[in-house]
DNA sequence: TGCCTTCTAGGGAGTTTCCCGACCGCCCTT
DNA sequence: AAGGGCGGTCGGGAAACTCCCTAGAAGGCA
């Protein structure tokens, strides 16, 4: 059976890239879009299998989309493909439905996976994403849903200092606590987002616009 | 005549997928790195008539690899690919003797053109890209080469690895140096850009397009 | 050739991180 | 009211890292 795949990047060498692996492994793409809105028109008129989506791209982005494309479609099973593997994609993802989450760095043996997977009817996530999953499971998904963000005030304000470039002691001296209390934040929101170093926590703090680069 | 090609990205799908574009046409990809460092050591080893880099990639960054690579291979011609097409890009890659300069957003026939351009000895820009080195060169090459940090290559290797989060045994280990070397080398870097913590470093190689956040 | 910059590297004191455990107060459920 | 979960608060000690000083080798440039 050739699923009928409807494929979505804003960058276009990727996307034929892309589409030239599938066809060659038996996959017919009927549809190709830059960017969100048209990848929902092209959803809507096409009806196609799966939906390969990047997150990132211009006028809507590959969580809006899929959230529409799933109220359109609910015969369209749509898969994330992006570069990030961080907790809030992979939560709004699941929110709107999204049933396989592959990440660029993987091998596209991965998204051959996750097509077949999810025409199954059965979800997909890349290993990184899957451990990422877990993890929100374990500290419980109630927590995480409600806010969009997992992380305590205090853990915030620490985030923050840490991007700041404060130390352990200056955070201590800011927040009125002891340097170990400071330590203990940072350390969990190392174990939280994952990470395992300064550098990360900052990077990270940019993303999510604590402070500017 | 088949060229022999050589692929660079992070993104283990999205190379895939270029080569199965280029292979489709005809070229011969002979080798695949997902960092610039092994990029580099490939075309060592491969000779390769083209070299395809992007430029945000880990360890190594694209530019650099590719003046690695001009330097090692000097028969082998270096295409950049990358999503972003800003000045700073451009006039580094043009001072690194790059040969073609192609944006993501661009059809693979730009790829296919940039690769047969080089090959015959020319240069290709995209469309875009194209307009901007005009924009450079009408404004005088000097005011825009002087404007930025003077950073040695080698303090730019290390930046990235910091703002990548690696300590500085992991840099002394992807440099080939002693961790002392590498120390000397992050400490010379805040001294130069006035800053005193390793999240000043991050906040800076994002700033500059070292890393993305 | 001689100077300057860059890259290389080690020693050692000082600082920070990391992993362990512990206590307390709040809220919610039972 | 009692218990449990969670967030916040600390301390110790070993390991890792940073910072400052010194210093030689390679390469470009006048």
């Amino acid at each position: 059976m050739k699923e009928r795949v409807l494929l979505a990047d804003d960058h276009v060498v990727v996307r034929q890239g892309l589409r030239a692996l599938l066809e060659l492994r038996g996959l017919q793409v009927v549809g190709e879009a830059s960017d969100g809105k048209a990848a929902v028109e092209l959803a809507r008129q096409l009806q196609p299998d799966v939906a390969v989506l990047d997150i990132v791209m211009p006028v809507l982005n590959g969580i809006e989309a899929a959230h529409q494309i799933g109220k359109l479609c609910p015969s369209t099973r749509v898969i994330l493909l992006t570069v990030h593997q961080e907790e809030q994609y992979v939560l709004a993802a699941i929110r709107d439905g999204v049933r396989g989450y592959v990440v660029k760095t993987q091998a596209a043996d991965d998204l051959f996976r996750a097509i077949h997977d999810v025409c199954q009817g059965r979800i997909y996530a890349s290993p990184h994403v899957a451990q990422t999953v877990m993890g929100i499971v374990q500290r419980g998904v109630q927590a995480s849903s409600g806010g969009g963000d997992t992380l305590t005030r205090r853990e915030r304000e620490v985030l923050q200092l840490v991007a700041e470039g404060k130390g352990a002691k200056q955070i201590a001296g800011s927040l009125k606590i002891s340097a170990k209390t400071a330590e203990f934040h940072r350390s969990r929101l190392m174990a939280k987002l994952g990470v395992h170093d300064t550098a990360g926590l900052v990077r990270y703090a940019i993303r999510r616009g604590f402070i500017e680069a």
